[in-house]
DNA sequence: ACCGGAAGTG
DNA sequence: CACTTCCGGT
C-alpha cells in the first residue's frame, strides 16, 4: 500500500532526545553532524530551514544553504557549503545512521535502530531528580487518591527498545487524578497506529467533564481491544466505575446467576427476602453490584464479597481486575523530564507504579 | 541533485 | 575518527 500521508510527528515527539546525550557538554567532545541535526529539528525556529517530513525519522532540508551556513558556523568552518555537508551525510549511510530517501529532494532518513544504544549499555545516569523539575506533557494527567508514586524514566523511540534507568521515587507536587479520558488519551499516545497520529495537537475534551462523558461506551473506544487493560487501571478508579466495567463485562446468564446468588443466598439472613422487583425481573448488572454496595457486601476498602461472587460465577477472568492491591498499574506516559544543568532535556517513558 | 573515491585535517 | 575539501561521474 502506499504510505498515506504521513503527518509529521509533534517536534517533542519526533525523535528519542537521548539522542542529545552529554557528550555534547562544552568542552568534551566535538559536536557531530547528525547531533547538530537533530538539535536542529529539535527548534521550531529553524522550521523553514529544516523540519521532519514524511515518514517516521525523515526530515528534508528546506534551506541547504542557510543548514550548511549554521554547521558552519556551528564548526567554525566559514567555507561550508551543502555540497561538503552533503557528503558527510553520505558518509552516514555506510555507518546506518542515515538514509536516502530517494526521489525527495534534499530529504533523508534517521536510522533509529542504529542510533539507539545498544540495549547492553550501562543504565543511564541521571542527574540527582531535586534538580530536575518534571513537566507533564500538554496532556493533562491526574492521579486519585494516591500521592505517592514511583516513577521509573526510560527513553526510547519505538516501544521495542526500552532503556531501563534506575527507578527513583518521587512524590508528585500535588494530587492528581487518572480518569478514563486521560486514559483514552494514553492509549493513542502509546499506540503510534490510532487514528489521529498528530497525538499532541487535538484533544478530545471538547464535551464537557470526563468523569460524566464517559458514560457506557468508553471501553470500546478503536484501538483499544482488550478491555480487560482497562480493568486493569483499576485503583484509579472508582467502585462505581469499576461495577460499569465489571457489568459490561457480564453475561445474562452470569447477571442471572449473580440475581440468585444475591437474593436466595446472600439475602438478609433467614428473613423473608424482600423482592424489590417481581419474579424473573431481568436486572441490569449494574444493578445488582450497586445492591452489593448498598447491602454493604462491597466497598472500597474491602472487594474480597465481590472477588467470590467472580469465583462462583467462575469468572476468574475478572479476578485481577477487583482487587486492591495492584501489583503494577504500568501506566506508561511520554512526558518531558527537562534536565536543569543538561542540555539533555528530551522525552522520556516515565513508568508510574503505585506504591502508597 | 546525488553519488562515492581520494587525500587532507586536528 | 569524523569529518572537510575536492572532484569526476551519473
Amino acid at each position: 500500500m502506499t504510505s498515506p500521508m504521513t503527518s509529521p510527528p509533534p517536534a517533542g515527539f519526533a525523535f528519542p532526545e537521548w539522542a542529545y546525550k552529554a557528550e555534547s557538554s562544552p568542552g568534551s567532545r566535538q559536536i557531530q553532524l547528525w547531533h547538530f541535526i537533530l538539535e536542529l529539528l529539535r527548534q521550531e525556529r529553524y522550521r523553514e530551514v529544516i523540519a521532519w517530513q514524511g515518514d517516521y525519522g525523515e526530515f528534508v532540508i528546506k534551506d541547504p544553504d542557510e543548514v550548511a551556513r549554521l554547521w558552519g558556523v556551528r564548526k567554525c568552518k566559514p567555507h561550508m557549503n551543502y555540497d561538503k555537508l552533503s557528503r558527510a551525510l553520505r558518509y552516514y549511510y555506510n555507518k546506518r545512521i542515515l538514509h536516502k530517501t530517494k526521489g525527495k529532494r534534499f530529504t533523508y532518513k534517521f536510522n533509529f535502530n542504529k542510533l539507539l544504544p545498544p540495549l547492553t549499555a550501562t543504565p543511564l545516569q541521571l542527574p540527582p531528580l531535586t534538580a530536575t523539575p518534571l513537566q507533564l506533557p500538554p496532556l493533562t494527567i491526574t492521579l486519585s487518591r494516591c500521592h505517592h508514586w514511583t516513577v521509573t524514566l526510560s527513553s526510547s523511540t519505538t516501544d521495542r527498545h526500552l532503556l531501563q534507568v534506575p527507578p527513583l521515587t518521587v512524590t508528585l507536587s500535588s494530587p492528581v487524578s487518572l480518569t478514563v479520558e486521560s486514559l483514552r488519551a494514553l492509549s493513542q499516545l502509546h499506540s503510534p497506529q490510532g487514528g489521529g497520529v498528530g497525538t499532541g495537537a487535538h484533544h478530545g475534551h471538547r464535551r464537557g467533564q470526563p468523569g460524566e462523558a464517559a458514560g457506557r461506551t468508553w471501553r470500546r473506544w478503536p484501538g483499544w481491544e482488550e478491555e480487560e487493560e482497562c480493568l486493569d487501571f483499576y485503583g484509579m478508579l472508582s467502585l462505581h466505575r469499576l461495577f460499569e466495567v465489571l457489568a459490561a463485562q457480564l453475561t445474562p446468564s452470569d447477571v442471572a446467576v449473580l440475581s440468585f446468588l444475591l437474593d436466595e443466598a446472600l439475602g438478609d439472613g433467614d428473613a423473608a427476602p424482600r423482592r424489590p422487583r417481581g419474579r424473573g425481573d431481568p436486572r441490569d448488572g449494574l444493578e445488582l453490584l450497586l445492591e452489593l454496595e448498598r447491602r454493604g457486601l462491597c466497598h472500597e476498602g474491602d472487594l474480597g464479597q465481590l472477588r467470590q461472587l467472580l469465583r462462583l460465577l467462575a469468572r476468574h477472568d475478572l479476578l485481577r481486575c477487583v482487587t486492591l492491591k495492584r501489583p503494577r498499574p504500568d501506566i506508561r506516559l511520554r512526558v518531558r523530564a527537562e534536565y536543569c544543568e543538561h542540555e539533555r532535556a528530551g522525552l522520556y517513558w516515565v513508568i508510574l507504579g503505585y506504591t502508597g
